[in-house]
DNA sequence: AGCACGCCGACT
DNA sequence: GTCGGCGTGCTC
């Protein structure tokens, strides 16, 4: 039994975006719990709010005679808006993050809805009247009531924001004409809607034996009381979005909402039109060209219940739904369900507890599923669905894998291997389209001489900097050197800073030097590319997509953003230019990333009619992420990789927690790693495995100095302890610039 | 956001 | 004096 209550106050203002704390009175004690929603006395007024409890507590913040009491608990059922409170505190306690980081992620930008919430000023008295009123108002004293009523005699309606700001009405003159009668204070809600209003189409489905089978057996479980999660994994093309399409169907029939998990990157007009087609305007979408105003209107009229299903990114698990009946995660071991920002959740896990609370099921679906799913799927915590048929029987393309080595030794130096080259060749002259895949933006890697191997790093960053060419003006291209950690610019030198020799030069190719290799090849070839630094601007993404699509181009370029999503029937070929590179990255993810990047580039080839091939290039040819990608054998690559996961008792065996220690100066990170590792090793039965303290592998971005602990353990509830250590840890000493930040089973390497 | 407090000019 | 409008600042 808590003493107090830390409660956030419900009131958009950012001012009071903190916490609270209330005392909790005895009566009150038994009802009084985090999520709920309670009514306190707030301000020198003592007016009555409704607030919500995000923490309960013994430690009182200040003088226990500036702290009031709770007037009451609200205890019918939590509210939907509670509900994803609730969840922001839930992530807070397992991700580590304050309160209102955790409540800025889970919650829409609210000082926003001022501009959309349209608050009118109705006159209600006639021109009589108002000529009365203007009369008895004071000569001088009350020039703005008078303004306000003589407006009123021309115009009958005014807009709030326009009388209170340009023509200076107080607030307290327009709550006293309010008093007496002659204005009306009326508040106007227009709901944008981002679906268009079309034609609803009812579309006959007919589903394939095993596609049925996944219908039936998750809807068996959705009668359960406690549905559970179900994976579906189904090859690219086996129509795991008609399984999700009729799962939806029947959860919306039972009158519950769901949910839908989309990449990004992925979310696509065609995508979402066979949502609309079939659910009409009860289906909604959060992408990232809404407005803020635009998205918050969509999480209204999911509170309202004007929805039965939200599609989005990670960011749509908080749609604050009253009867949330399923979750689906499509994709689901795509790297943009971990959030990058504190608090770094995964968005399956979230869904995962989320699914649990509210009784409803989650499926999670994808062609190459995370070792995390397919584990537990193995194990038996999750229901396993398989879909091995394309439908229309789709053939599988035809993978060549092309060993550098090799090449280099029969002395083709160019970047293309031959096999490369002859089905390129061959695309070009029947004019089919081609891709081709390299993960590494820029013109190349890094720059450095050949003389004395001095390498141009980034000052403010532990990085080499990317050559990059950009249009400069009337000269044409000009080259600089970019930081891809923190933006920073510079000239290419002419000669070497270290020892002046002219033998300086870039190195490992980007998509910019695989664009000039091409057209050196094929002078008139008709290139795309779609990189960081060619999607800028949100359209970007779409227009090069769409213009590669109207064969408007025979070739496009990318780095991974090109082998996930849109289907191009004239692709009949996929070039993966550089396969091992995702493979260096030195993390335990590398080969599951690597492989899954590979399935997915072969995927995009011969999606149509025609047969498509794919060549994957690398200097590791018989790499068993490249070996299995190659076969699409996603079983076999599973069994190598879980056992290398168990040997070295990484994820998803064990669990592990990076902690990030951010400081001005390097030896301060060190220090204060040292002590957290030392205070999580002083017990030596709790069993944590704790590795390093070690510089970060960028060891400095923009002039912050980076430390890393890792910390593993089995019971991810040990990790979640350690955390808290650390988080005491950091409350007790001043913290004098210096951050920590927790990642628990990272995906990217650090 | 919304309320109290306090300042300042106008009236009994 | 004191009434009341309007600006300012704080809210557990």
């Amino acid at each position: 039994m808590s003493k107090y209550a830390n409660v956030i106050v419900n009131i958009s203002h950012e001012k009071l975006d903190r916490l609270f704390q209330y005392h909790i009175p005895d009566e009150l004690q038994k009802v009084a719990e985090v999520g709920k929603e309670v009514v306190v006395p707030f301000g020198r007024g003592d007016t009555e709010r409704r607030a919500y409890i995000l923490e309960l507590t013994d430690q009182a913040e200040l003088e226990e005679s500036r702290i009031k009491d709770i007037l009451a608990v609200n205890e019918k059922a939590v509210s939907a808006e509670s509900k994803v409170i609730q969840l922001a505190y839930w992530m807070k306690k397992n991700y580590g993050s304050t309160m209102i980081t955790a409540l800025k992620t889970v919650l829409p930008v609210k000082h926003k809805i001022k501009e959309q919430e349209h608050k009118w000023l109705q006159c209600l008295a006639d021109d009589e009247q108002l000529c009365e009123l203007a009369k008895k108002c004071h000569p001088y004293r009350q020039i703005a009531r008078k303004r306000l009523l003589e407006e009123f005699l021309s115009v009958k309606e005014l807009p709030y924001q326009l009388v209170s700001g340009k023509m200076n009405v107080a607030p307290s003159t327009i709550k006293a004409l309010e008093k007496q009668g002659v204005l009306q204070i009326i508040t106007t809600r227009e709901y944008r809607n981002p679906v268009p209003k079309g034609d609803r189409m009812v579309q006959k489905h007919t589903l394939s034996g095993e596609q049925q089978q996944a219908v039936d057996g998750i809807i068996k479980s959705m009668q359960e009381k406690q549905p559970g999660v179900s994976l579906l994994h189904g090859v690219t093309g086996s129509g795991k979005t008609e399984v999700y399409m009729e799962l939806i169907a029947y959860n919306i029939a039972q009158g519950k909402q769901a949910i839908v998990l989309i990449p990004e990157i992925a979310l696509t007009f065609q995508t979402l039109m066979r949502f609309y087609a079939r659910f009409g305007d009860r289906v909604s979408v959060l992408h990232s060209r809404l407005s803020d105003g635009e998205r918050y209107d969509q999480y209204e009229r999911a509170r309202t219940g004007q929805l039965d299903v939200m599609i989005g990114p990670r960011s749509a698990l908080f749609t604050p739904f009253d009867r949330l009946g399923m979750i689906i995660i499509d994709e689901e071991h795509e790297n943009s369900y971990k959030s990058e920002k504190m608090p770094k959740y995964h968005a399956r896990e979230v869904a995962e507890y989320l699914a649990l609370r509210e009784h409803a099921a989650l499926v999670l679906g994808s062609a190459t599923p995370s070792l995390e799913s397919y584990y537990k799927a193995e194990c038996g915590e999750y229901a396993l669905y398989e879909l091995k048929h394309r439908p229309q029987n789709a053939v599988l393309p035809q993978v060549y894998i092309a060993d550098m080595r090799a090449e280099i030794k029969a002395g083709n130096k160019s970047f293309f291997s031959r096999k490369l080259k002859e089905l390129m060749t061959e695309r070009l002259v029947r004019g089919e389209q081609i891709m081709l895949f390299i993960n590494r933006r820029g013109y190349a890697g890094f720059v450095s001489c050949r003389e004395c191997g001095y390498v141009v790093k980034c000052p403010h960053c532990d990085v080499s900097l990317s050559q990059h060419y950009v249009s400069g003006g009337a000269q044409g291209r000009r080259q600089k050197l970019i930081c891809h950690y923190c933006g920073y610019e510079a000239d290419m030198p002419e000669k070497c800073p270290g020892c002046g020799s002219a033998y300086i030069a870039g190195f490992r190719a980007g998509t910019e030097r695989i664009e000039e290799e091409l057209k050196k090849w094929y002078p008139s070839v008709r290139v795309l590319r779609m990189d960081a630094d060619t999607t800028r601007k949100k359209d970007d993404y779409e227009r090069i997509l769409s213009s590669f699509a109207a064969n408007e181009a025979d070739v496009l370029i990318g780095t991974q953003m090109i082998v996930k999503g849109h289907d191009f029937p004239n692709t009949t070929l996929v070039g993966a230019i550089a396969a091992d590179l995702s493979l260096s990255a030195g993390d335990y993810r590398a080969a599951e990333r690597t492989f899954q990047l590979l399935t997915q580039a072969a995927g995009r080839a011969g999606r149509g009619d025609k047969k498509g091939e794919v060549v994957i290039q690398t200097y590791q040819p018989d790499n068993y992420s490249i070996v299995n990608a190659a076969t699409q054998d996603y079983l076999n690559f599973y069994r190598e990789e879980i056992i290398y996961r168990q040997l070295a008792d990484y994820p998803p065996i064990h669990h592990m927690l990076a902690v990030q220690v951010f400081t001005k100066e390097e030896a301060d990170g060190m220090e204060l790693a040292e002590r957290f590792a030392g205070e999580l090793t002083k017990e030596a039965d709790h069993g944590l495995t704790v590795i390093g303290p070690a510089a970060a592998s960028v060891a400095k971005i923009s002039d912050v100095y980076r430390t890393v602990l890792y910390v593993k353990h089995q019971n991810k509830r040990m990790l979640i302890a350690a955390k808290d250590t650390i988080e005491e840890l950091m409350k007790e000493q001043e913290q004098g610039g210096r951050m920590v930040q927790f990642d628990f089973d990272p995906v990217n390497p650090f």
